[in-house]
DNA sequence: CTGAATACTTACCAATCGGTAAGGCGTCAA
DNA sequence: TTGACGCCTTACCGATTGGTAAGTATTCAG
């Protein structure tokens, strides 16, 4: 079988794009063929890498699942202790606002659109990131007793904190101004370090 | 100056439609047609009401935001103790995933598209509510001499934990099932509990 | 009874949406 | 040289987008 050689190079260049402008316009507001003119194409061009828009959507998702994936690896790699490496992979995920701010920006978008269009329902792109960190608090001294309800409870407020301003970064500083939102930055990470550490302290079985 | 009856009754309902809407689909991702269909009129009414379709969205931003307000203000004349008041806000917020869980969707849904669709980026709808919630924390003991910058991350932390949960109900039920979402639901609250009350207590100047 | 204003309609518009069909062009195996 | 395949194009499709123009129906002040 025949290899074209730029084939991979430009479906990874659509990719990239597609990332951006989902995460910036969201899948309905982004367009094939505006994703297409950022590296000098026609939306055709997209169609034949991809067949349909939504499997270009599905295939972003994917990508960043894996990388999130690869996260969880690299932080319980790191670490021995189960605290620190939950420590490790929320810090991580943290910085990833800065590197790679479209990721979550998506995540969070998936998890408002999936609703109406949900027609490939079966792919829960998330759930083996949420099962790995279930896992990790779960094995933390005091938390081993606690459910998978109340693991979960717990692990999707840290993470609905780092989130949360994740995404409001373009947002806060425009409506504060970037000297301000500078403070916030550098006042961020020990106050959700002593977030952490007090979930961490307080299993459920101890209320 | 002649007024019609039904007018301010079409125009609520027109609101409230939009507001489910905007909150379900997205900006983009809802048309006129489709919201005044859903009241069995034509987009042409919706125009007649509205004037365009950036006017309508700016409109249920500001009747969220005043919503929002209102909320501040039942909890703060509620309690006497700043500490009490911010909780019984950030109790009253989780409280309204139950009841409007499209008005936490669209605020998110805002902090996300606000930057391309920033032209009339003149009007912060957040900016009072969060200038309050900083305001409120800042009278909690050992928080007076923070920063608003210190004051707003812890916040932000806290909204976050919050927020994030509350646009991820459908998903999270769909992911792992209704039971087992009934019993995150149950976990969430004492586990929040214990994360504003360690939050307030560790103020950052005795970091 | 008359005139104006409100509420809403049908008819229409250019622009854009995602997607199909068909063909040109270059590369490479046979 | 030839044929096939991968990459990408122009041309086109019906459907839908937000919005304008013009008119109808109803209501109400004078």
């Amino acid at each position: 079988m025949p290899k074209a050689r730029p084939s991979s190079d430009t479906r990874t260049a659509f990719l990239e794009a597609a990332t951006t402008q989902f995460s910036d316009k969201g899948f309905y507001g982004a367009s094939i063929a505006s994703i297409a003119s950022d590296l000098g194409l026609t939306k055709q061009a997209l169609i034949h890498h991809f067949g349909s828009k939504e499997q270009l959507y599905g295939e972003v998702l994917q990508r960043i699942a894996d990388q999130l994936g690869a996260v969880v690896v690299e932080a319980v790699s790191e670490e021995s202790d189960p605290s620190r490496q939950l420590e490790r992979l929320l810090g991580l995920l943290f910085d990833t606002r800065r590197v790679r701010p479209e990721q979550t920006v998506l995540i969070t978008r998936e998890l408002l659109d999936n609703r109406p269009r949900a027609q490939k329902a079966g792919t829960w792109y998330l759930k083996s990131f949420l099962n790995a960190l279930i896992a990790l608090i779960k094995r933390v001294p005091g938390w081993e007793s606690a459910s998978d309800g109340q693991a979960l409870a717990a692990v999707y407020q840290l993470l609905g904190a780092i989130n949360y301003y994740a995404i409001s970064e373009p947002t806060l500083t425009r409506m504060f101004g970037k000297q301000v939102y500078r403070t916030v930055d550098e006042a961020f990470p020990p106050q959700l370090q002593a977030l952490i550490a007090a979930c961490l302290e307080n299993p459920p079985s101890a209320r």
